[in-house]
DNA sequence: CCTCGAATGTACTCTGCAGTACAAAGCTGA
DNA sequence: TCAGCTTTGTACTGCAGAGTACATTCGAGG
């Protein structure tokens, strides 16, 4: 952030800013997206973005930040609230929704990893602490799986939470590649019929 | 391939200009490499890239399709004669072994699934098959594992596929991400922790 | 040795986009 | 109402890289 807007007005120019090229790079791809587009999609021209931002790094940075915000924002309850197997069945199966109307499947951050200019080393750290607190989250709530028994005996939910965070991105990469949610299904399911434990009354998916 | 070569001298440069490709692509990315860096990394001008092929799309179809032929051509080995938990095991300690030296882990062609353009639909083609062969060539191996009691108890064979290559995939894009090759590790480990049947002698991995 | 098509190297054009300059308009407080 | 800012819009510059034209060299067959 080049300066710092001082008035209201600005303030919300920059939130415009930076909603339009969170969408755009989401949706397109960083590389792909021009500042013309992130101007006039923000409904201001590419003057602003001079204003505010040092440049497309500096722009790409905030997005990045922000984007990985939004994501955690909007995984915190869902992760807070999490404590027994059908729970996590719960978050895969929407996981599995996120996406099922996307014709290109991608991770609002996931998808960014590839697109990072050899020199955007700030956007770089910001998505790699993402991925870290994301991870430390589901981590948090498999071990109150765990506590309840519901994991699959003595795995440990460190290493669950990785793989239950690259079992969405690999699947969710899969997808986009193959334009077809199937992949990030499968891959969801088998992290369901393996490491969680046996329930009761329910069948735990193996071989569905 | 807009001219096929019509004598060996040419056959070879057309080759030499694919293997260029395809190093570049993978290590830095599809946009990020101009036809200059072909050309001259190849020992060839950018002349002849326009003699062989139509344009830069064309060119990343061709080298997309070598990728794709040489990764599977190397797996095939790999995943014929795999036929236990043990050879699962040695598969994923191969895998993390492929990345241990990068500093930017990459899959040489899931690191191009965000990178082909809008118009690259034969590239996009070719890498669908390509994972769509890779799962196939999996499930078959994993098959093999689970007809010797080797593989977790009613886990199906192409659901544990579609796991372990979203596993790899994923973890592989963390490990990217974050430059540490950890949730690699890790994501392979929870798969051979849950995937695979308890063995006599050896520890299965769990919680270690 | 000559000829002709294939192969190679170079120099040019054209376009898209990042970055810059600057003029105009809009607030805000005195 | 004026002064001095912040904000906004537009027009220009510069460059990288895709694509093209064409001159030169190579090499096999007569």
């Amino acid at each position: 952030m080049r300066t710092e807007p001082s008035t209201a007005k600005g303030r919300a120019t920059v939130q415009r800013v930076l909603d339009a090229a969170c969408d755009l790079f989401a949706r397109q791809g960083i590389r792909a997206t021009t500042l013309d587009q992130v101007g006039s999609r923000s409904g201001t021209g590419r003057g602003q973005l001079y204003l505010y931002f040092a440049g497309k790094s500096d722009l790409v940075t905030a997005v990045v930040t922000q984007q990985v915000q939004h994501l955690l924002d909007a995984q915190q309850p869902l992760l807070e609230s999490m404590s027994t197997a059908a729970d996590v069945r719960a978050w895969c199966a929407a996981a599995e929704q996120w996406h099922a109307t996307d014709d290109r499947a991608r991770c609002p951050i996931g998808s960014l990893v590839h697109e990072l200019g050899e020199h955007d080393d700030a956007a770089r750290t910001a998505l790699a602490d993402g991925f870290g607190r994301w991870r430390s989250a589901l981590a948090d709530a498999l071990r109150r799986v765990r506590d309840r028994g519901e994991l699959a005996a003595g795995l440990d939910p460190e290493h669950a939470a990785a793989g239950l965070l690259a079992a969405y991105q690999g699947g969710v990469l899969l997808a986009g590649a193959t334009g077809d949610i199937a992949p990030l299904r499968l891959a969801l399911a088998t992290f369901e019929a393996t490491a969680l434990a046996e329930q009761d009354g329910r069948p735990d998916g193996r071989s569905r």
